[in-house]
DNA sequence: AATCCCACGTGGAGTC
DNA sequence: GACTCCACGTGGGATT
């Protein structure tokens, strides 16, 4: 699986007007522009380069004491542009004015990225080991005892090899790709960052670390509501019965004045069958537990009772029912009133 | 405010059993015998320190490049004991079952640290033990103690590097107090990023940027469903009431609903309207006379009434009268009973 | 060999 | 002045 860096905003980006009153996003202006000049640095000399800071009194005599291997002075010390007021936890109330009150603020305001050609999260875990059931604890003690074996010898001989001659990891040339690399991988954490700080409500602090406890604190009570709620609605679609009259329903139960105004609401339990006669014509309504092989079942005990099937129609509603409409048509010389039918029917599906 | 990081995570900390089944919690552990380290080594050698990588082929004269300024190595260059077995996605739903897999990784976990004074979070575990077997991964126990980041008192006797011209904007003193400071905001944002990555299920790849990517994902679709089970709940309320005899929909008195034992149907005028609710979704059933435009005209008024249809059939029932029955949706925000429902469908097609 | 990821130390800006 | 926060470049481990 492959992202973009700017496909992913637009992903997981902050396109939701409600919860859109953190960071103002003018983050990715700086994408092309840069990368030109991105390109046109080399190794000589950094002056061409666009100082973003407007303060920008830095002397890049010092650039080679700071980065001693490359003598690359950093280009891209950003000034943080916060401009940020007092962050009014004002929830999907006024969309409109929030472009008034930008805040801006960026992690991260250097440049370059390209958001061409970057990789990441591939996806592809090998599940490796899944027995072993307590590698986990056992790995930790180990690391310890490692790690302490590995002081009491370090200490001891360590030298320290005055030319620098053993591992040389980078030559000159990549060093600079290492540099550019971990710009971008920067670059795309900062994103991230600011996503996040955008979907977390109410977060005083913009901080990395506040960013990040906020938004620990924020997903675990979503959590602990959807498990909530999901109870909540489990329970509820059991009972979402619905009343009807049964007056009419069932033929078995005496009607009439027994039920009052219309909440009755009973529940009688599904199966909840109807029917009506009109000359050979017979109405069959059924509202029952979605299960396998209902609806078949439903026609053939229809077709058993001497109805010829006309049209049958079966719609889902909500979750876990279905309303099975049935049209058909009693055979000659078969006359059955829908007191039975009902009867018959509920018999065959209990 | 401002959270200390031993405060901090013990309050959104991970304690949660259930979605404990990412990163093991040791990532605590350079301190004290780093800080000593700290302390004895100086400018002229290296050779004391402790070198913790097993490879451990470094070779460390080009420390006064790498940190020029104090001459400091990096006391904790740790290594990332990333034993992993894989995570099985299951989001929200079986939760007795989430936590059969558990993974370990640890963004800093640098070793040393004696086992006496390792502080990581004190993920305090009671069995519950529904799952069963499945949380041995955190039993370690965990004290934040403070005195990893005591800082050692002056020490500092080398004035390394005399050259050193330009701003020096910070003396050595104060140089190793800001190193410590920035090894503890580090120390931080890697327990908040394992927090993280502990709540978050599902995650595939544990890095960083992935962490935060897929956490963001996460959170707005645990947004999204708060907020279709929250519109849901508050229609739950109003439960799906029925109308059938308008008798006692309408204020006009009922009609004697004695008739119903005779099951010849319908002698209520027709059209025979009912409604049901469950959730979002509404079933109207109406029963009324065949007339040109009539299934038309249910459904345009139905859609009126701020509903999305998601299926409809029309059924012919004897020669002169239609069955629909229309399956839709209601639209966000909106909210109607069965009751209005029926009323408003009654006065459309009066 | 290339790439990714990470922690490190460090300068600098902002804030109390 | 102390403290916080950040981005930077850099070495190095891991994975491929």
């Amino acid at each position: 699986m492959e992202i973009s860096s700017a496909n992913w905003i637009s992903e997981v980006g902050v396109e939701d007007p409600i919860f859109m009153h953190q960071y103002d996003m003018n983050s990715f202006d700086y994408s092309i522009l840069d990368e030109l000049n991105f390109e046109s640095l080399s190794a000589e000399s950094y002056s061409s380069y666009p100082d973003l800071n407007p303060k920008s009194a830095h002397s890049f005599n010092g650039s080679a004491i700071e980065n001693p291997h490359t003598g690359l002075e950093s280009p891209a010390k950003q000034l943080k542009t916060s401009s940020w007021n007092s962050c009014t936890t004002d929830r999907m109330t006024s969309m409109a004015a929030s472009s008034s009150s930008s805040k801006l603020i960026s992690f991260e305001n250097s440049n370059s990225a390209p958001a061409t050609s970057q990789k990441f999260l591939d996806c592809t875990v090998k599940p490796k080991n899944e027995a072993g059931s307590d590698l986990r604890n056992m790995n930790f003690p180990t690391m310890i005892s490692e790690s302490s074996l590995e002081i009491q010898n370090g200490s001891s001989k360590h030298e320290q090899d005055p030319k620098r001659v053993g591992t040389v990891t980078r030559t000159p040339l990549h060093a600079r790709d290492h540099v550019m690399a971990e710009r971008k991988r920067r670059e795309k954490l900062s994103q991230r960052f600011i996503a996040l700080s955008a979907i977390v409500p109410g977060l005083k602090k913009m901080d990395k670390a506040s960013v990040l406890g906020d938004a620990i604190k924020y997903l675990k009570q979503l959590q602990e509501r959807v498990k909530i709620l999901e109870e909540q609605a489990a329970m509820k679609t059991t009972k979402s019965v619905v009343s009807v009259k049964k007056a009419r329903l069932s033929a078995d139960d005496d009607i009439s004045s027994s039920d009052d105004n219309s909440d009755s609401h009973s529940e009688h339990p599904l199966p909840e069958i109807e029917a009506r006669v009109s000359g050979k014509n017979v109405l069959i309504r059924i509202h029952c537990d979605k299960s396998k092989g209902c609806a078949a079942k439903i026609l053939s005990e229809t077709e058993k009772l001497d109805l010829t099937i006309i049209s049958s129609n079966v719609l889902p509603f909500g979750n876990s029912t279905l309303n099975v409409t049935v049209v058909a048509q009693m055979d000659d010389d078969f006359c059955i009133t829908a007191k039975d039918l009902v009867r018959n029917l509920r018999r065959a599906l209990a």
